[in-house]
DNA sequence: TCCAAAGTGAGAATCAGTATCAGTATTGTT
DNA sequence: AACAATACTGATACTGATTCTCACTTTGGA
């Protein structure tokens, strides 16, 4: 998806819930737009400096609110940031134990559609309505081996 | 693994650590051993109301140091702990978005090993070294709906 | 242009989790 | 069995990421 596209599909999201698409939440999808992975607040304030860490943490609940940024907690002490799936594509997170850092990858879409039919089996078998699954390989990463 | 060996485990795992074995972390790993999967602070406490919660604190960071213990952090306010895989069974979880509760459930081994190949490729590609991989699956339980 | 409603940002407040420390329990030694 | 020496406990204080507050600013419609 496009720079432009993705911006439209946000401004949409956030119209439909009465929101308006301000500068300051621009320049969060901006920086969120780069990287290699989903953010901290500490990357995304250090991305853009003009931005101030309350007014970020607003908008990113709202965004998530309204469905275009996903929050992602992977056990330090930081939460990360990155812009929902529908505005990226199906994806996964390499997380590295030692420094922390987290960046996407992506199965091949045949062990992709098998896991998702097995998970829906598994879910439902625990009377459980899946919407979703969130897939972390743990490890090493290049630069702390 | 029955309780007793689980006991055995645990007690060699704290003794290779140079630490004791002692009734408030029994109770922690007797907490654990019960429910349906990874539980929170608060359930911990409910279980055994003898514990104080600045111990289970600390004796769940010694367990998971020692390799007893695994922290799971889903994306509520609350961490929540189960025992080490090695200690129970390769499992995942089911989240329920609405109320946030855990509950452990398993694929068949032939999925999860397509899958555990897959990641393995995935990861080298980008120059990590893989150690294990965590499934979770996000939808709605049975209370909730 | 003016107004009402929405957004901003600096700082205060919250609260899960961690550190402190005096008191208690345990282990090894004689 | 008594004695250290060392580990553990638990009440409390502290920390820090995130959320809340509120006076001020910006925005969009009439």
């Amino acid at each position: 998806m496009s720079d432009a596209e993705v911006d439209n599909e946000v401004a949409t999201l956030l119209r439909n819930a009465e929101q308006r698409y301000t500068t300051g939440r621009r320049r969060v999808v901006t920086a969120l737009r780069h990287g290699t992975g989903p953010l901290t607040m500490a990357q995304i304030l250090a991305h853009d400096a003009s931005l101030s860490q309350s007014s970020v943490y607003r908008n990113l609940t709202i965004l998530e609110e309204v469905g275009a940024v996903t929050r992602i907690v992977t056990g330090d002490d930081f939460s990360r940031y990155e812009l929902a799936e529908h505005l990226t594509e199906h994806h996964h997170h390499l997380i590295c134990t030692s420094c922390g850092d987290v960046v996407d990858f992506s199965l091949d879409d045949q062990v992709e559609s098998t896991l998702d039919s097995s998970l829906h089996v598994a879910a439902s078998a625990l009377g459980f309505v899946a919407s979703s699954h969130r897939l972390d390989l743990l490890g090493t990463c290049q630069n702390c081996r």
